[in-house]
DNA sequence: CAATGAACATGTTGTTCATAA
DNA sequence: TTATGAACAACATGTTCATTG
């Protein structure tokens, strides 16, 4: 008999020992802004946007929706869709997350190991600024 | 008429914004220990294990020939080759790497431009500290 | 244009294979 | 085992396309 043992490889933190994965950067934020307000993807987007571009970074839509997508598959958030504005006369639906029963607790998990590897790749990062200048 | 523009893909640093790509880290690296001493990549690769693994950090071996390679192509590096060893009982060939006439210089504005990319990184990776914590 | 999503294409990196001493 | 390199496979991410309001 063969025993195949099969990884949640989705929820991945760091790959193989360099950086911290983009898609593992943008989760630790939208777990945090999901926490924070009830909101949907595209606001998620603009706000990491407005607030990084500063560091050169824009993330991409594509990646927000990848990982909203991994973390309900995870069984982290759930979502609702609603109708945005008024709904008398609005139709354009937008989808909202929030976290499911247990997804509150594996959030905070999630964040505290983010946060050891977050201060792993300063110090790596830093560690090069002293090696190499 | 159509004009193409061939842009130097090889030696770009960072990719669209998010953190430092492995290839570019590992180029200052050995940029630095080619300064300092005339090795070859497996002892370079060897140094860098014993120096990042603190940081859980292990570079593989065909990352630092690729790097190696793509700093020859940019007319950074030569080669020599070398018998380890005493020459007359060994033959093990190894390849050594020194900059190029032109070299030495490209390679200081390839490491200003790669300081400037780092501090942006531990930048981007403190706001994330700062926001999510 | 705002919003979501999937499909597709490219980029980046790791694992494996080949060769030699 | 050290040493180099290429080929290949896997993974991560960006660009484009499709759809709706």
């Amino acid at each position: 008999m063969v025993i195949t043992i099969v990884q949640d490889q989705s929820s991945e933190i760091r790959g193989r020992g360099y950086l911290v994965k983009q898609r593992a950067f943008i989760k630790l934020y939208l777990l945090t802004m999901i926490e924070r307000k009830k909101d949907y993807a595209f606001n998620y987007l603009d706000e990491m946007k407005t607030e990084l571009h500063k560091f050169g970074y824009q993330p991409t839509h594509s990646e927000i929706y990848k990982a909203l997508h991994e973390l309900t598959l995870d069984g982290v958030l759930y979502r609702t869709k609603k109708i945005k504005g008024d709904p008398r006369k609005d139709f354009q639906e937008i989808v909202l997350y929030r976290f499911t029963e247990e997804g509150y607790e594996k959030a905070q998990l999630y964040k505290k190991q983010m946060k050891a590897e977050l201060d792993r790749c300063v110090g790596l990062l830093q560690k090069a600024i002293r090696d190499n200048y």
